[in-house]
DNA sequence: TTCCTTGCAAACGATTTGCATTGGA
DNA sequence: TCCAATGCAAATCGTTTGCAAGGAA
């Protein structure tokens, strides 16, 4: 039986041989690390996940690797922190809900209905804007279940 | 004839003095140069407009009590840049056009209708995933009127 | 072999803090 | 007056880089 994440790590691999970009051990490990979790993880949750395994500085590296072959992206929250997680393309596309209470950060698929209705928003917000609209994100901040 | 951003210091002056934090002459600096701005302002660009007028270590200080205040709000966007705007219900809830080219953030105002289908899709959002929305905020990434 | 990648340590830029001084309510 | 706010310099944090050593094509 085919594991859903055998078929992510080949969808992986085939982007960066495409771009030859080498896929080391080092960087297995981290992109293991950020398909396991459930939202954008900041570069210190990914060095303690990984148990250091990978020094700061390599993480770093790897991380800019992967972020310029479109494997992940760059997410922008609270403080200041840096979060990377799987590109949409892996993924799916999704928005976010951020915890003003504990400062946890969650992805959210929403129904097509709805993510029709926001592109309908967005591309007429371009167009009153004089602004061409190439993505959106939609934040939602509030309380989580468990801090609520 | 009011002028509108006299009305506008008068309700910081008010809101400060509530939560009894004084209004100085540094802070009022910082104050003007932000309702100045039409979108987020990093701290170096904020240092910058004020020509130095107050050091780095009193400006960061002077936001960090403003944003407790609940006077200014922080933005994230881009390449980790931290970005200070007056908070909302100074300047009326918008969102941001965040330019790919120029790397600029604008502010902008969407229609009440549109704004009233966002909420409706942010509060079924809230429901369907356990989550108590309290604010939300709409980021459009794309090209601006000038980098097209 | 030939590059690319890694690890370490040092460098860097942004932000924070200690402390003595100044200034506002 | 009296405590909060300021300015400076030093400390700290997250991130980047130089360089020599290790590893994959």
């Amino acid at each position: 039986m085919p594991n859903p994440s055998d078929n992510l790590e080949r969808q992986i691999e085939r982007r960066l041989a495409e771009q030859q970009v080498r896929l080391t051990s080092g960087r297995r490990v981290v992109i293991a690390a950020l398909a396991a979790g459930d939202g954008p993880r900041s570069v210190a949750e990914i060095h303690r996940r990984i148990r250091r395994r990978v020094p700061l500085s390599s993480l770093y590296r790897t991380l800019a690797v992967l972020e310029a072959a479109g494997v992940i992206a760059l997410h922008h929250s609270s403080k200041g922190i840096t979060r990377y997680e799987l590109a949409d393309w892996l993924r799916g596309h999704h928005h976010h809900l951020l915890c003003i209470e504990c400062g946890g950060v969650d992805d959210i698929e929403i129904p097509p209905s709805l993510e029709k209705d926001l592109r309908h928003i967005v591309s007429r917000v371009g167009v009153g804007a004089n602004f061409h609209p190439t993505d959106h994100a939609l934040e939602i901040a509030g309380l989580c279940a468990k801090c609520t």
